[in-house]
DNA sequence: AAAACGTATTGACAAGTGTCTATGTATGTG
DNA sequence: CACATACATAGACACTTGTCAATACGTTTT
């Protein structure tokens, strides 16, 4: 995971919806019409951010028949928390 | 620190630009000519990258005569680094 | 087969972002 | 004073982003 990596991730986390979506799947897996009744924004506006969750890594979608159920990558988000914190250690 | 604010500075985090500068800035405090000879970028592009760092609080601008030296503010990053690593810790 | 459900895609739009050039402001120097 | 240096601001521009309505797709149920 290099700096671009790690800026993407943050660009990912830099909206409001999509951070506490993380927060929310962090409770555990849910699908997206779960997801969806805790917010304030229509299914496609979901879906897109889903879409940008998963891409850069942080989100897992798992299908199980028509439902899609996301959870977040403990892998990607430890080392995207590591790698955070070790910007502020000197070497 | 709330969502809100840990979003905020997700974005500020999310430009590659930015988080080179934060990168930098963590060697030690440098004044924006200095960091500007690090980079394609023109004065009022690093001006404004900077201005994002320092409204979010992740930088501290210490001026000094006709220099602005800029440094990590030292107590957003800690607690911004234990926001984020306790989404991740199951209450 | 048809209807219902969960999700994705498309196309559109206003708002935001990163960048530039040009110019302004403040401070130091001859 | 006039000039140079360090930085900020204003305005413009292409590009990106978050959002929606409409529609399409895949799966399950009736």
């Amino acid at each position: 995971m290099n700096t671009k990596d790690i800026a993407v991730i943050c660009k990912a986390l830099g909206d409001n919806s999509r951070l506490r979506i993380i927060q929310m799947l962090f409770d555990g897996e849910k699908c997206g019409c779960k997801l969806l009744e805790d917010f304030d924004i229509t299914q496609p506006t979901l879906s897109h951010h889903m879409k940008i969750l998963c891409e850069c890594g942080l989100v897992i979608d798992r299908k199980e028949g028509k439902w899609h159920h996301y959870s977040v990558n403990e892998n990607t988000w430890n080392e995207f928390c590591y790698h955070v914190s070790s910007l502020g250690k000197v070497e």
